[in-house]
DNA sequence: CCCAAGACCTGGCGGC
DNA sequence: TGCCGCCAGGTCTTGG
């Protein structure tokens, strides 16, 4: 389900409701996610209180004095706040009651999602260390995107997706940032010149920004921490629209696969 | 080291 | 209406 945008807008949606607030209890109903959640959990957090809802790529990072939840949405899952009356639904596998009678709902049909307990700093965690720089920092340049693709003759979508390389850029995001840059996303990395790899860098940002201005893309059930759907849908120019005309020269739009992810772009304006 | 494919899991959709 | 195959916003793991 979420890509960076809409990771960032659940945080954005939840923090209010819940920063400086305290655990009353966590309620695991189905702990097989995509790996076990820890049953230590509500013994750990009971009692604690949330210092800061941070994101790292499509992580978000729940702080407490002792410790960070880590937490993974993977492919359908989603955070929202809910009323304490309303009976959790059949996906609805995890719960944080806060002491103010806030509730923390989690629901992820397919469970590829995970939530994970963490006493070091949350920078130096396997699942994060390794990851590449945020797009939309400082870090991410056009010459950094430059210099990292150089031999590589993996196509440049799948390495644009790749987050050793950069985080945040999933399957939506990258067929438009293709498609706003002019490159064919079958084309190797390595083969990228330097005004490409400049473009690409720059529409990167652009695009993540706006999709988090418009509250992220809602294709099924996406809701944002506040319960709101997002509306960059609206906006998208390639992905869910193979066979349709480009919105810039009217050709159809091709869709091929790419490293197994549907990949959509117009043979004339994509080079 | 690099890259492609497989794996995890449920539900919705189109076609017959 | 029912069944079947395919597809879906991610990413770790395996194998060549």
């Amino acid at each position: 389900m979420p890509e960076l945008p809409e990771v960032e807008t659940t945080r954005r949606g939840l923090a209010p409701h819940l920063l400086a607030k305290t655990v009353s209890s966590v309620t695991v109903r189905n702990a097989q996610l995509r790996w076990p959640v820890p049953s230590e959990l509500d013994h750990v957090l009971k009692g604690q209180a949330l210092l800061d809802i941070r994101r790292r790529g499509k992580y978000l990072l729940f702080d407490f004095a002792e410790g960070t939840a880590l937490w993974h949405l993977g492919m359908s899952g989603s955070l929202r706040i809910a009323s304490r009356h309303q009976a959790p639904g059949k996906h609805d596998h995890i719960d944080w009651q806060m002491a103010d009678g806030t509730l923390l709902r989690y629901h992820d049909p397919r469970r590829f999602g995970a939530l994970l307990w963490t006493t070091e700093p949350a920078e130096q965690h396997l699942l994060i260390a390794g990851l590449g720089p945020e797009p939309l920092s400082d870090q991410f340049t056009a010459e950094y995107l430059y210099q990292r693709s150089r031999k590589r003759s993996q196509a440049v979508k799948p390495w644009l997706m790749d987050a050793k390389m950069v985080v945040g850029v999933g399957n939506i995001y990258a067929n438009e940032a293709l498609f706003m840059s002019g490159i064919n996303p079958s084309k190797a990395a390595g083969k990228l010149t330097r005004a490409q790899a400049t473009l690409l860098a720059a529409n990167v940002k652009q695009v993540l920004h706006a999709a988090i201005e418009r509250g992220g893309t809602t294709l099924r059930d996406f809701v944002g921490g506040d319960g709101k759907p997002g509306y960059f849908a609206q906006e998208l120019r390639v992905y869910g629209r193979g066979g349709k005309p480009c919105k810039a020269c009217m050709q159809p739009l091709t869709e091929v696969r790419l490293a197994q992810r549907s990949t959509v772009y117009c043979p004339g304006c994509q080079k």
